[in-house]
DNA sequence: TTTCTAACTTAACACCGTTAACTTCATTTC
DNA sequence: GAAATGAAGTTAACGGTGTTAAGTTAGAAA
């Protein structure tokens, strides 16, 4: 059993190895022009020994993109703690996911703004992705709880800021060659536009 | 001349029955699955014919997506007529451009969603993409003349709404399988929400 | 009538994602 | 200890892709 845990171990690490590989392709070339015969060039196997940990190009994609959504859920997390102030949590949550994507953009484009297949799609709710919304979710509920919103359909609002800042965001990352006004006035427009939106 | 002008009435022809499979075929099934040899095949040529009249397949989307914009630009202008209230004409722009995405959604993918190349980008500020933007642009200065804005920042509050309206339409299009709430009261909740955060 | 040239095609290149069939080799069983 | 098993990885191939160089063809110009 010590010889079958270990075993499992070493497939492990070939998986990771895969994903680390994939990762850093996706980000520095983006995913289209990264193919399944390269990356295995990069960690020494033939392209068929990725098919033996990933069901296929997309299945891939799919767990490098939950990986990006457990972190973004976690930076965001973190950036909570900072202030007691609700509607102060909500602004630096919307801020921190801004920069997040302007931080990881091919990360943040092939979870977000790539078309995912229905199948990946499907499954998408019950794992990191509704995690990432329930972290918004509970901070827009402070703000309602502490009665700051002009209406407390949690949900509706949730989604409405997600419409926005992601919008922003995939506009910065995609068309870099629009000429934008700064960056940092951008978004702080954008912040300061839907909270004074939704508040009372 | 006459022979020559005749001459050339046909080649723009073929030029148009290229777009037109090809702005079929996108839309049907996606930029990604169309190949210039299915597209060549639907025409009855050949593949390379293609190429004569277009530089490669990017030059062939590009152009398809530049009828869109001119196509959006037409349907915003043309609702702003009818109302007199400035803000009311910028709630029915935003609203337009929405369902116009919502209409046309791989031609909105294909043209606002998926990344440019490099010089498609660049083209892209001195043609139909600027006059949809110069629409927006009007109709804000219009509200702000009106003394109805918080600020009169024409260009930061343009890009503002752009980079909100366009978040909820590419989230609706990418993302048909997120539980979102109801299309309508999504849409109207992003526009009275924008529109609050920014009038006086 | 011959020459020229624009329009179009054929054939190929170098890639792609994916699968079926194979080798190899460590572990288990007798 | 030898044979059988089975997991891990490889080779070779299929049917596609965007694109290009070279060749054909048919009609206009000389």
């Amino acid at each position: 059993m010590v010889a079958r845990s270990r075993h499992e171990e070493d497939k492990e690490a070939l998986r990771l190895q895969i994903m680390d590989a994939a990762r850093e392709m996706f980000v520095a070339e983006g995913v289209e022009r990264v193919s399944m015969r390269r990356i295995a060039e990069k960690i020494g196997y033939s392209p068929t020994t990725i098919y033996l940990y990933f069901r296929d190009k997309n299945d891939l994609l799919h767990q490098v993109c939950e990986e990006t959504f457990a972190r973004l859920t976690r930076n965001i997390q973190a950036i909570q703690q900072l202030s007691d102030d609700p509607l102060e949590k909500l602004r630096a949550g919307l801020r921190e996911y801004i920069q997040f994507g302007l931080q990881h953009p091919e990360q943040y484009a092939m979870t977000f703004i790539s078309p995912l297949p229905r199948d990946v799609e499907f499954e998408f709710r019950e794992t990191n992705g509704s995690i990432a919304f329930d972290t918004l979710r509970s901070v827009i509920t402070d703000c309602a709880d502490a009665n700051l919103l002009k209406h407390n359909d949690v949900e509706l609002l949730g989604q409405t800021l997600w419409a926005a800042i992601h919008g922003l965001t995939s506009l910065l990352i995609q068309h870099g060659g629009f000429p934008f006004v700064e960056r940092g006035r951008l978004i702080d427009s954008l912040i300061s536009t839907v909270i004074a939106g939704i508040r009372r």
